[in-house]
DNA sequence: TGTCTTAGAGAACGACTGTTCTACCGGAGA
DNA sequence: TCTCCGGTAGAACAGTCGTTCTCTAAGACA
């Protein structure tokens, strides 16, 4: 990438400073009134070049069509809060018209870092203190990505057919059998029959709010 | 707030679809298309009613000047990780360049959920199980509001003058005395003069990724 | 039955705005 | 000196777009 005049650089944070202020993007003309320019030609060559580097989108005969790229400006996602969970209480795997039921109720913004840009994530509120174990408390928000799929020493909720019920537990596959592995060395570990596990989607993070 | 038409509910709905399609509102003509509306006076119409209702602003005379409002749009706040926290290292309580410095370096995206709307914010990464009795584990990031101010039972990061350390506790003040209590019962509480401890900030929150 | 309110249709106006064409200027290179 | 090029100016054009005025229609209410 060429370095960028200072003129580009100031269109640049002029559009950015703009969008911070109005909530839209600023109209050529703006730019030559903010930026001192005395023509609109020279806001649209200079747009052409930003352009052309990649550090915005322009859509032709739109008006304010100016659309910031790069940097952190991804914006949140929106994961509906699903439940609850709590030993004991199964959570449902999100079906496509859960899924949009839930859209209607709680919902918690989180950044593109903490769900690295993957797709079927839903939260879950933690009831009670049965998930200390795994540093996880009363109140606190689960990230979950609906999978049935688990690596080795992945953090899963798992549920157990026979015994009806979902823990949130490490998982470890040993031939036919699989070890739920609580986080606390004092406790020991479940094994089941690998048949008799069904894991409902893994743990990508925990919020936690005071 | 009235109960919207379902029109009105379908204008908003393509509000929002548009501007995450082309990261810019709709003008008044690309909802008529969208919503298969025949008149731009009745996209006006319902505008100045959902405008009332305070789920989006207008801009006078200003192309695609609708800004949708309410619901977690509000975008993200970036803080700044401003270091490491770990027994017996102290924190920097962020002074005003620390803060500028620091905004070139580590940064997490978070929500203003999260933060509520709360100014001096910066975070910390926890190196070492040393806290995990407050349910906190390696890696973790905590949200810290910068403050010498704390009420009882508040989780603060505390300064120890005389042992020359810093410790994320319960904080509660018993007359001159300071306690300060683990997470974990099985723990005992550390018990300082008041004039021992200093509050450098508050957790507002954890944020874990795995 | 007559009036008011809500909702929608259609068209026209004028301001807003992106695009483009021509011209000017200074520095680099031949 | 002449030419080319990056950068800048100014102006005109045409399409985009918000606003507004007039009309129509259906339901509520007295």
């Amino acid at each position: 990438m060429k370095t960028l005049t200072s003129r580009q650089k100031q269109i640049l944070e002029f559009i950015d400073g703009f969008g911070r202020d109005h909530g839209y993007a600023p109209s050529i003309r703006d730019i030559v009134k903010g930026c001192a320019i005395s023509s609109t030609s020279v806001v649209d060559y200079n747009l052409r070049i930003l352009e052309r580097e990649g550090l915005l989108r322009r859509d032709a005969e739109v008006s304010r069509g100016i659309v910031r790229l790069g940097q952190g400006r991804r914006g949140n996602r929106t994961i509906p809060v699903l439940g609850q969970i709590a030993a004991g209480f199964p959570i449902p795997v999100p079906a496509a018209d859960t899924w949009a039921t839930a859209i209607e109720g709680e919902t918690v913004e989180v950044s593109h870092e903490l769900t690295r840009g993957i797709e079927d994530v839903y939260a879950l509120r933690v009831k009670g203190t049965s998930m200390i174990d795994a540093l996880i408390n009363d109140g606190d928000l689960v990230l979950m990505r609906s999978t049935n799929h688990a690596d080795n020493g992945d953090m899963v909720a798992a549920w157990l057919k026979a015994e009806q019920e979902v823990t949130l537990k490490k998982i470890y596959f040993e031939g036919d059998q699989v070890r739920l592995q609580p986080m606390n060395a004092t406790m020991s570990p479940i094994y089941s029959d690998a048949a008799n596990v069904e894991v409902q989607g893994k743990v990508l993070g925990v919020i936690r709010q005071m």
